[in-house]
This record gives structure tokens, sequence and C-alpha cells, in this order.
DNA sequence: CGTATAGTTGATTAGTATCAACGCTAGTGG
DNA sequence: CCACTAGCGTTGATACTAATCAACTATACG
């Protein structure tokens, strides 16, 4: 785990420049986050006044849970874990978040888990205050961060399900199809499946063990059910067998 | 669980008077409604001739899972559950709402959980249609409804770290401390909390059985950390040992 | 008064967690 | 260039929490 202070990113160092950068007035990047998709030209133009982006390293800690919530975060490239922790240690993985994805959204003061960054990755980011005034500018900016917002408790509610209700090679099964499909919408391959986090973070997402999710990964490849060319990757061998696990609908 | 047809709530029989009756021009209830709470007079009377509201009796399903999502409801007084189901049965669920909770947001098509009322409840209904008009028109209302979604979304990222990473014991004492804080925020007493929802509900929002709710309850009374008058209420005798539970810092 | 339902309690089982050892890969330094 | 080390992942043995199965009690209901 992460044990990059929060402060490195207001450092100059090559690898985490600076967020805190004046904005730029290249609008390419801020026209590929997804909570401007629908927005017109001049007002992604006025929003691009107001971000400031960076490239960011693998396993660099964005921001901790707690701190005080000043920013709204996009992702350009790249891939982010958020979650909260336990004083005993134990952790929950709240999301993975990609391409276009949003987070630092909460009420009143800090944030509510940590943000930590899985691969090499590019953020864009926002103050809560401007984006606030943007906002009452541009309805349908709100409008767009609403709909985001209402897609993440979906699944969010998807996921208490997973976590409350399945069994462990029910989990696996429902994260592998997830990762696949969120593949697929991006254009990549449905079926290599990359898997940018450790076991550990998978663990952490669906409430197991590091040993319990290396057990089902291995079960479910001795059922030819999914391939391991590497501790990276998954093949979905027979993507309908994992649908009835995901689902609990399976012989087996 | 409830076998009330979906289609009651169009029957004119007593109990369950029409949710789809003709808005009325009273605005008392709407009012209470949270998410109307910081409009103007003006914007909620708008708001008022849009509405439909109804008094619901207790295990009344107010729409399933996959059911067309054609409007949004608030609560003006009683309690709802939301839930989602496994094909073989197994339930997760989602939440309990009280007075002033909005549901049956979600996204593209159908309701993605089943919502019931635990006891008779009030409530207030909108169409998303009239609705999105309404936020197009004030933006406060919209504004509002964003930052109640947002505040789901938090409980929800909460609940998920319970769900994957809590024991039973520091379950039912989150639970307890949760709904305590809730009629304290309500103004009721926050120490013999009532439990309107029976222990198979408690069970599903906390991914557990029957029986090990039942056997924690004992646990904690035998402990004397709560009381148990009757199935439906408890006492909260130590409220900061429950406190210490709930957080995974307790020494036992 | 009999019946059905919700809740509690007990005995046993099962699914994961825990503890422990080992293999693999990558980075490090001699 | 290669042994050494550290971290991640896998596998095995055992423990333990909570689930399952079952009986019983209390309460509400007809």
């Amino acid at each position: 785990m992460p044990p990059l202070d929060f402060d490195d990113h207001k450092t100059d160092r090559p690898d985490a420049p600076d967020l805190s950068a004046p904005p730029c007035r290249n609008c390419d990047v801020v026209r590929e986050l997804a909570f401007c998709a629908d927005l017109t030209h001049d007002e992604i133009r006025r929003l691009a006044t107001v971000r400031c982006h960076a490239q960011l390293p693998a396993a660099f800690s964005v921001f901790r849970e707690g701190d005080p919530a000043d920013h709204v975060y996009s992702i350009s490239t790249g891939a982010v874990k958020l979650y909260k922790l336990m004083s005993d240690g134990r952790r929950q993985i709240i999301g993975f978040l990609f391409s276009g994805d949003m987070f630092g959204l909460g009420l009143d003061g800090g944030y509510c888990y940590t943000a930590e960054t899985l691969v090499p990755t590019q953020l864009c980011r926002f103050t809560h205050r401007k984006l606030d005034t943007m906002m009452d500018e541009f309805p349908r900016l709100e409008r767009k961060m609403f709909t985001m917002t209402v897609k993440d408790l979906v699944a969010a509610q998807e996921q208490m399900l997973l976590l409350g209700r399945k069994t462990a090679r029910e989990k696996v099964a429902t994260f592998l199809l997830k990762l696949s499909r969120r593949a697929a919408q991006q254009g990549q391959p449905a079926s290599p499946v990359a898997l940018p986090m450790s076991r550990a973070d998978i663990a952490d997402y669906l409430g197991l063990t590091i040993e319990t999710v290396s057990r089902t990964f291995t079960q479910l490849k001795r059922e030819n059910i999914i391939g391991l060319p590497d501790a990276g990757h998954v093949v979905l061998t027979d993507e309908s067998a994992l649908r009835e696990l995901a689902e609990g609908t399976a012989s087996g």
C-alpha cells in the first residue's frame, strides 16, 4: 500500500507534475472528460479555464480519507482505486475507476475515502467552488454530474448485493464480467481482461481475503471457465458459465 | 415478505388510495418534502401542481425491481425499505428510508430495486418527466436532489465497508447507532429506538441471517450494552461501548 | 382455543479466514 | 553476470465465524 505523502503532488518532481499548475488553454484533454461530454464547445472552453491536470505515477495517493475536500477529479487516462479504512487496518475498496470516471464528491468537509492511482494516470481537477459556479452557469454540466452520481449510486447498490449475499465464486465471477464489460465499452478487447490491481485490491473490493481470491481464480481455471496467462490477465473462456455464476443460477 | 400485487396501488380500496389521483393544491404536504425544503413558496406551489400523494398501508409494494421507472417518490411520513433480489430468493436490503427521504431515481428504464412500506406511510410522487421539467425551471430543486443523491452515495459506501469488512457484532452495533442518530435527528428520542422492520429485514440489510441477528442482540443484551424491552425496541444502555464496537476498536 | 408467524435458542456444518510454507519474478548489489 | 532479497501470488493445514438445520416459545389472529 502506498506510502506516498499527500503533499507529494505539490512537489515538482517529474513523476508528479503539479496538479496545482495554472490552468492551460488546451481543451483537448477536457473534452475527453465524461462530465463534459454533452457540453457545447463554448462551455468546454470555459470549463478548461478553471481546471488543472497532471500525469501521476502508479500507486500515487491523490487524497486521503478525511483530507479537506477541495477538488473534484476526473480521469483522462489510467485507473484509480477508492477505499475506506478502519482503525485496525481493515480496508474496503469502494470502487475501481477508469477513463471518464469522476471522483471526489462528498458533503461538507472531508473526503470520505482515499483515492490512489493503480497505474500511471492522467487526472483533471476542479475546485468545488469553481465547479459550483460553473454548474450555476451551465445547467447541462450539473445535469451530467447528477446523472453520473446516480449511476455511481446504482453501481454501489449492486455492490451491496454482492458483498452481502454472494459467495466467493459468485463475487469473483461478477467482478470479472464487470471488468470485461467495462473494457469492451472502452473499445478494448472483452476477453483477455487486464487486471491493473493486485490480488489484495481485488480481495478488499470483494470483501474476501487474498488467499480466497487466489484459490477461486485457480478453481475457475481448473474448471476451464477462465484462463490465467499471468497474474495480471484473465481470459474469459466460458463467459456464459461466468454469467450463471455471477447471477447465482449456476448448477455447480 | 409482501405478496401484494403491484397494481394494488391503482385500485380504489380504502387502504391504498390512489397515487394516481389528480394533484391536489394543498401545499402543506409538499412543503415537508426534504427535496423542496430550500425552495421558495412559489416554487413549492408549482411543484405541488404536478405531484400526487397517498397514504399506503404497511407491507405495501410501491414498485418492484424491473418495473418501468416512471416516478420519483418522497416520504412524507412513515418508513420504506428498498431491496434487490437474486433469482434464488437471496435478498439484500439497500436501505431503510424515513420521512424526507427520496427514492425511485435510476437510469433508463426500470427501477433497480423493489420499494415496500414498513409501516403505514404517506408518500408523494412525481413523474420523472415532470420533475425533469421542474428541474430545468428551478435550478435549486436540481441542486437539492443532486445533494441528496450524493448523500445516498456516501451512505452506500459506508454500507459497503460494513458488508465487506465488519463482523456480525460490529454490523449490529453500527446499525443500532445509525437508527438512533436518525431518530434523534428527526426529533425522536435517541435511546429507546424503534425497530419498525423485522429481524429478517435487519438480517438482509446487514448481510447476516435472522438467527445471527437474534443471537447478536441477546449477546449484547447479556453484556448490558443494550436492552430489549420487546422485539420492536432497543435501549442503548451503553452507547460508548456500541460506538467502539461499530468502529472495530472494541476490546472484547 | 387452535393456528400461523416472528423470534429465540441449540447442535452441527460449511465456507472463508487465518496461519504457514513455498515458488516466482523483479530489482539490487556484489 | 549471477546470487540475494523483497514482494506478490499460490497452495496447504487448521481454526473460527456465521450459516444451516431443528426445536421450541411467545405473540397475534381467526
